[in-house]
DNA sequence: AATATTATTCTACATTTGTAGAGTAATAAA
DNA sequence: TTTATTACTCTACAAATGTAGAATAATATT
């Protein structure tokens, strides 16, 4: 099952605080802070749908992630690739180098981490 | 706003057609295929977003984008790196060259088009 | 102890999404 | 022209989502 864009936004804050009580996640979110109770359901779908875990500690409970936030990601960009270049992330790649707005020195960048990249598979 | 996840699916067939009647697009689906009132609200509805527009031709509808596949992934892919990256480009880039499982072909290749995007922009 | 504060759960409700039957108009076939 | 077929629109409805009030239990204040 997948995480909501709310559910998402929510995951964000736990990856970042690695653990954090519900006061804590209410304080990050920005101006139009949303009711306790809505962060209260949002953090039990989300345990529901098995992406969070948390352990009583003392009176509240200290939440976090079951899921890394890197795996997730992975998970995400390669449904992307999968519909839109049909599994193709060679494509995919040389599309987004092309499309994407890298400056010369990210592209250089770039192409050093690839080539240590090269390496490794050798 | 966006799609949904079906209204995607759909979008997709569309961008592959370039132009098509709900004739081809339900028989471009798989398997299960969807009941035709099933596709004809999706078109509609995708319509009201903006996605679609049609062209009345005889007794049925030629159905076309509105907006490029290229652009709607743009669009995606932005989207994640904003969330996951922080708007970083270059750390997503370097992130998924190490994380996907590109070959050493595949990788020599995208390097490949790197240098000639670094020499663009030159 | 009586009361206020916290942390959660329960319940609720408006939207959005996935799916499709019923109805209708236009066209084609008998 | 009577009937069947097509191509939609309208209506419906269950599930998922976004959001939050009311109720309750546990703890902290007065």
């Amino acid at each position: 099952m997948q995480l909501s864009k709310a559910e998402e936004q929510l995951m964000q804050l736990l990856w970042k605080h690695k653990r954090a009580i519900m006061k804590d996640l209410i304080e990050a979110y920005p101006k139009p802070k949303p009711a306790t109770t809505t962060i209260a359901t949002l953090l039990k779908r989300m345990q529901d749908k098995g992406f969070v875990e948390y352990k009583q500690e003392g009176r509240s409970r200290e939440y976090f992630p079951l899921v890394k936030k890197k795996d997730y990601f992975s998970k995400q960009v390669n449904g992307l690739i999968k519909s839109f270049f049909n599994n193709d992330t060679a494509q995919f790649a040389s599309f987004f180098t092309q499309e994407t707005n890298l400056t010369k020195a990210q592209l250089e960048e770039l192409k050093k981490i690839i080539d240590s990249e090269i390496k490794k598979k050798k």
